[in-house]
DNA sequence: GGGTAAACGGACCGTGTGGTCATGTTCGCG
DNA sequence: CGCGAACATGACCACACGGTCCGTTTACCC
């Protein structure tokens, strides 16, 4: 039993980085449908080179999923300390959606539940997100019975509104940011009829 | 060239009805992926009398989509003259996203998209929908700049951002829709980045 | 009850899938 | 340059899917 060598081949290196994006636009573009095959003919390596670098295609989804998280993590990170809270939470949930902006990509990150290197980002994923909520409640911008969890969920909402359109409007999923982040301020906020979700994601 | 019947047969009507209940069922559970043969076996028929009721996948797809905004536009239309607008439409809101409750149903929604009964039914709901948020604009109890199209992406948000957790918790969508609607008021509205879209749906 | 058309069952077919493997190719180090 | 290990390949497999078909069963009407 020998462990794989720590760096990998300048080819291999290329092949997988071309794997990744090609399986993220096949994603997106026919769902979770999108064939092994498929993204492997859009990366110009043959079927078999997916299964060298992924061990199955649930592998791979977790893959791209983790990718996501940890850019949006370092995303969290640079705004920790930002002077403004409410400008660094809302910027943070723009730059969220437009990583989804091409097409939703909700449906991999809940096909790859239970991976635990996807569980392991979140976490990350989540407690940066939680910096800046705290900020931004201290700062006194967000609604007191709004938690970090509730952000967490309606994340995603803004590009979820629009995935199910025909005629792309590539910013329209900005309208609905506003609206919802609307919903989140303090100004006008009625009593919400449930309590937030205790567990985590 | 003979026309079928215009009345099913007793045992026809029964397992259409089983056939629909089924299917909607297991897409609920197992999304688009649900197989016919499943569907069958949980409505306890046989392969082929899905067929027979339906002339494809697609077909029982766009049928359980067709009977679930029929269901919608009726409650649109008792709505439309209640004494209170705000009430009327939050109402409304609650009963289409209890209507997915169990689970999200869009994704059948949006895979009949080029069906043409899916596309009259999803017109006579837009109309519904139009006049109770035409109602309450004039009321004052919805922002300015939104419009039906608007709330027509918004409806099953709630439901949306609850549908990836594991754990059920099936009232949770409650709490979003209140966020959501909060941020269709006109109280701290604040303005919107894009403007509306204007293709129906 | 008997006759008939409608409805049902389930074996069957073609296709496309995720995944494997033996063989051939290329990188990179000495 | 040369050699071994890492890598890529594409034919191949088992399987599950949507959909078809025809022999059989069933409900309805007189």
């Amino acid at each position: 039993m020998s462990s794989p060598p720590r760096t990998l081949r300048a080819d291999a290196a290329r092949n997988r980085e071309a794997l990744l994006a090609a399986a993220e636009e096949e994603f997106a573009e026919r769902g979770l449908a999108a064939s092994v095959a498929d993204i492997a003919r859009r990366a110009g390596v043959a079927k078999g080179t997916v299964f060298r670098h992924f061990a199955s295609k649930e592998d791979l989804i977790a893959s791209i999923v983790v990718e996501h998280f940890g850019a949006l993590t370092s995303a969290a990170r640079e705004l920790a300390d930002a002077e403004d809270p409410e400008a660094a939470l809302l910027h943070f949930l723009t730059v969220v959606a437009d990583g989804r902006r091409q097409h939703d990509l909700t449906f991999l990150q809940s096909a790859s539940r239970d991976d635990e290197r996807v569980a392991a980002v979140g976490d990350e994923l989540f407690a940066g997100l939680d910096r800046l909520v705290g900020r931004a409640r201290e700062a006194g911008v967000l609604r007191e019975d709004v938690t970090t969890n509730d952000v967490f969920l309606l994340m995603c909402a803004p590009v979820h509104v629009v995935e199910n359109l025909a005629d792309p409007e590539p910013d329209l999923w900005r309208r609905y940011l506003g609206i919802i982040f609307d919903g989140l301020r303090p100004a006008g906020a009625s009593p919400l009829p449930r309590p937030a979700p205790t567990t985590r994601c």
